[in-house]
DNA sequence: ATGTCC
């Protein structure tokens, strides 16, 4: 790769010589990586192109913050809570999936529920009455959020989206444990064999979006900075909050709604901007696509829905920017993925995956989109990430039923 | 990715 280099390490991709990397994708990293105030890049092994900017990489930008190296959807990221559940007959498991699905989660306090999601993450919908008690005991265990400098008011309209989705490779599944590769951190975490989990993937919505927009290509710095870094703290934890809707969506259809049957949760923005120094240096860690790995700390990897998610624990790999990739990564693009596996797979045969789960999609492009053909394979992705030392396996999970609304 | 193009 023609890559300016100060020294070796300045620009690199962690993934074994096996995992397929688009052309384009490795342009678009290559010119990312050298602009002159990048001090350092790291390509994940789920490296794929995006819209200009690459998905699966972090960017160490020295003097400024760059919006456009987040892009729109701010704060995205995944959330697990292991629960005490046994995994057993998912007939009727899925039949409480599809009736919760109808649910007004917020009991038309859709409004209320945004600001405090934004000012307080989770945990702001503890103190939101009117809200379902179960719903306030499980926010009430959230842990606290970072606060924003502003308030919500300008993003009232977003409300609405809270507690769905939303398109793309978002979703919301329930997972079984289905091994364990290190029964320490597992039992720490509260994964235990065979019981069953909710993983959710999303974003910031229609909220993250608007953020973008309203701000140009340019670099930020000084005030303006500060501005759009408080516009990012608030986004992160309206799309916490959206992921903590979602698990508990899943965990009423479980009847596992309860703290009793929650056994602690897990949530990893892996699209987002923070401080951190850099080889003695204070830069600007731009996450796109790329989960955090700091030592000893645990981290999600997303496979597909026909293919396990595993947890992980962080070696906080200095060189890969303390990241890992946040999932298995795209192989086709989107046309080309509708195109070459409607050829190969009829619509009737999606509702399940190969490996037995159950997709609940109502939106047939979209299930050809996401169809786990058109990932690469998770298993070479996560074997990178331990050759490297960005993380080791824990725990792998195994979707049941996806729900992707 | 997007209260997403009608």
């Amino acid at each position: 790769m023609n890559l300016k280099h100060n020294n070796q390490e300045r620009a690199a991709i962690f993934a074994d010589p096996g995992v397929w990397l688009e052309g384009n994708a490795l342009q678009q990293f290559e010119r990312v990586a050298n602009h002159e105030h990048c001090l350092r890049a790291a390509g994940m092994p789920d490296l794929h192109a995006g819209r200009g900017i690459p998905i699966g990489a972090v960017f160490a930008m020295e003097d400024a913050v760059h919006p456009l190296l987040i892009g729109s959807d701010i704060g995205c990221g995944v959330r697990v809570v292991p629960t005490t559940i046994r995994a057993g007959g998912i007939d009727k498991l899925e039949r409480r999936v599809r009736a919760v699905l109808d649910d007004d989660l917020l009991a038309g306090l859709h409004v209320e529920a945004m600001k405090a999601a934004w000012a307080f993450g989770a945990q702001g919908l503890a103190a939101v009455e009117g809200l379902p008690d179960a719903l306030r005991m499980l926010a009430a265990e959230e842990p606290p959020c970072a606060r924003p400098l502003e308030s919500s008011t300008k993003h009232l309209g977003m409300a609405k989206a809270l507690g769905s989705a939303g398109g793309g490779n978002h979703f919301v599944e329930i997972s079984k444990v289905s091994a364990i590769h290190d029964h320490d951190r597992a039992e720490a975490l509260g994964l235990s064999a065979q019981s069953l989990v909710v993983v959710a993937h999303s974003g910031s919505r229609g909220l993250g979006y608007e953020t973008q927009r309203s701000w140009s290509a340019e670099p930020l710095r000084g005030q303006q900075a500060l501005k759009y870094l408080g516009q990012v703290t608030g986004a992160c934890n309206f799309a916490r909050t959206n992921r903590f809707l979602l698990s508990y969506r899943m965990l009423l259809a479980m009847r596992a709604a309860r703290t009793s049957k929650v056994c602690g949760s897990l949530d990893l923005v892996h699209n987002d901007v923070t401080e951190a120094v850099v080889d003695g240096q204070e830069v600007w860690l731009h996450r796109k696509g790329a989960a955090p790995a700091r030592d000893g700390q645990p981290t999600v990897v997303l496979g597909t829905r026909g293919s396990a998610t595993w947890v992980m624990e962080g070696r906080g790999n200095a060189a890969a920017l303390w990241s890992v990739a946040h999932g298995a990564g795209r192989r086709m693009g989107r046309s080309e993925a509708l195109g070459k596996l409607r050829m190969k797979y009829k619509k009737k045969n999606l509702a399940r995956s190969a490996s037995g789960g159950r997709v609940i999609c109502n939106k047939t492009d979209l299930l050809y989109e996401e169809h786990p053909d058109a990932y690469k394979d998770i298993e070479q992705i996560i074997h990178s990430l331990e050759s490297f030392n960005m993380a080791r396996p824990v725990a792998a999970l195994e979707p049941l039923i996806t729900v992707k609304q």
